[in-house]
DNA sequence: TCCTGATCATTT
DNA sequence: AAATGATCAGGA
């Protein structure tokens, strides 16, 4: 099932049908081999959805269904029914953010539109019994919305003056930055504090998991 | 136990 | 190097 979703209803059915497998079911259509642990295979899970969903994205920075304009997003929940992980979004813009506003922004469009899909993800469930929950279709209220655009706000803003080095994880209320990189060695292009250009440690934007198990528990009842 | 900072694989 | 898919791992 590797054909596009050609409307959003197609896609939550699509969703729906895989609901309760495992990912040793999944895995076998999709000729994917299951492996023992994630820890060298981080977005196996991801790719497995993909595949049953229909996504064709690749690695292009756009949403996972630009037809229907739709992100996926698996969300590894753990046995107390919350979310065990925060949820990465995209690459936070270090240069060239001159005039960006949250309404034009990369982390805005993705997130307008999630079809959010827990999956078990207790490390001690071995991978191929772990299984595929419930698909959630969300888009953010606009108190949502304006907790997102704050904590963006003030992110950029540090980031705007050449302060990307003084931010740390326990910034922001929903929305955080952390690395995003090969390892810590990495390097990319930003603002220094007098504006003139620096290496610094490649981020991203991440969700906190006590915002997604929020989304997840006001929108699932 | 939680959560921040670090890390892994793949593709372009 | 940068984008995608994320989870790992150890110190607080």
């Amino acid at each position: 099932m590797n054909t596009a979703p050609k409307s959003e209803a197609e896609l939550l059915e699509r969703a729906r049908q895989i609901a309760g497998m495992s990912f040793g079911d999944l895995a076998k259509p999709a000729n994917m081999r299951v492996p023992d642990n994630l820890k060298r295979d981080k977005g196996w899970v991801g790719q497995l959805l993909e595949w049953h969903l229909g996504a064709t994205a690749g690695s292009k920075p756009v949403q996972d269904f630009p037809e229907i304009g739709v992100e996926l997003k698996s969300i590894p929940i753990g046995y107390n029914g919350k979310p065990l992980e925060s949820t990465f979004v995209c690459v936070a813009p270090l240069t060239g953010i001159t005039g960006l506003t949250w309404e034009a922004s990369h982390i805005r469009n993705k997130l307008s539109r999630v079809l959010w899909l827990p999956v078990e993800g207790e490390r001690e469930i071995p991978v191929a019994e772990r299984r595929v929950g419930s698909p959630l279709i969300w888009s953010p209220s606009k108190q949502e919305e304006a907790l997102l655009k704050n904590d963006w706000e003030e992110l950029m803003d540090l980031i705007a003056l050449g302060d990307v080095n003084q931010i740390t994880a326990r910034s922001g209320e929903v929305l955080q930055i952390r690395p995003k990189a090969a390892n810590s060695r990495a390097k990319t292009e930003a603002y220094g504090t007098n504006g003139q250009p620096i290496k610094t440690l490649p981020r991203g934007f991440y969700l906190r998991a006590s915002f997604t198990s929020y989304i997840l528990e006001t929108y699932f009842a």
